[in-house]
DNA sequence: GACTGACATCACCATGGACTGATACTTTCA
DNA sequence: TGAAAGTATCAGTCCATGGTGATGTCAGTC
């Protein structure tokens, strides 16, 4: 049984500066102003960004002050992990079947 | 140390026909005609897939005939599961490291 | 209450890429 | 050798989406 991986994710995740933004905040918790810092992007970019990967899920947010800041969800990625190895599990199982034409 | 995932295998991945392709082909190694059946899709549009399937090194090609088989490489899902193991476990050890403001 | 900083939203533009029809190439078979 | 089937390539269209500037909103500070 193929467990289906969300493409809508994948995509969210395909984007060079969203994975670098989930990359990041892997390691820490940041807030926008040090999303800026460290990426050098735009903040209205940045927003964006943050925003298509919240709605995906992957980030909580947390309102400080006038602060906001993202935290990465961790249960996302495992469960994408996990996915692609069952996927791939599929695959080795499968590796001399072939249909024939 | 937090491996880098390939934005560019991600995006290729995220697509719903190629994720459709590389699930049906997970579970048999299949050619060109028999995922036209499969998928609905045309020929043409299956034909690019195959060829971005390819140069992304996510499948084999295995001439036999007039007929091209397509076999899917595990190898690749295999890493990228583990590279988002591997992120989701640096999230977690860092889940209470918070820069400040 | 006025001002500043942090962040979000909106409207717009530009570009990548998915899909298609036409066509070429290759193999098999009559 | 001609026809048909399987597959790849090419040129063109169209749409989704990433980037940007302008602007709005809210919290803290004077």
């Amino acid at each position: 049984m193929v467990m289906s991986v969300d493409t809508d994710l994948l995509r969210v995740l395909s984007d060079p500066l969203r994975l670098r933004i989930v990359t990041l905040l892997a390691r820490e918790t940041l807030c926008t102003t040090h999303l800026v810092e460290e990426t050098g992007a735009r903040q209205t970019n940045l927003s964006n960004h943050l925003k298509v990967l919240r709605e995906a899920g992957l980030v909580d947010t947390e309102p400080c002050g006038r602060f906001t800041y993202y935290r990465l969800r961790p249960e996302v990625l495992e469960a994408l992990s996990g996915q692609f190895a069952a996927l791939a599990a599929t695959a080795r199982a499968n590796a001399d079947t072939k249909r024939s034409c």
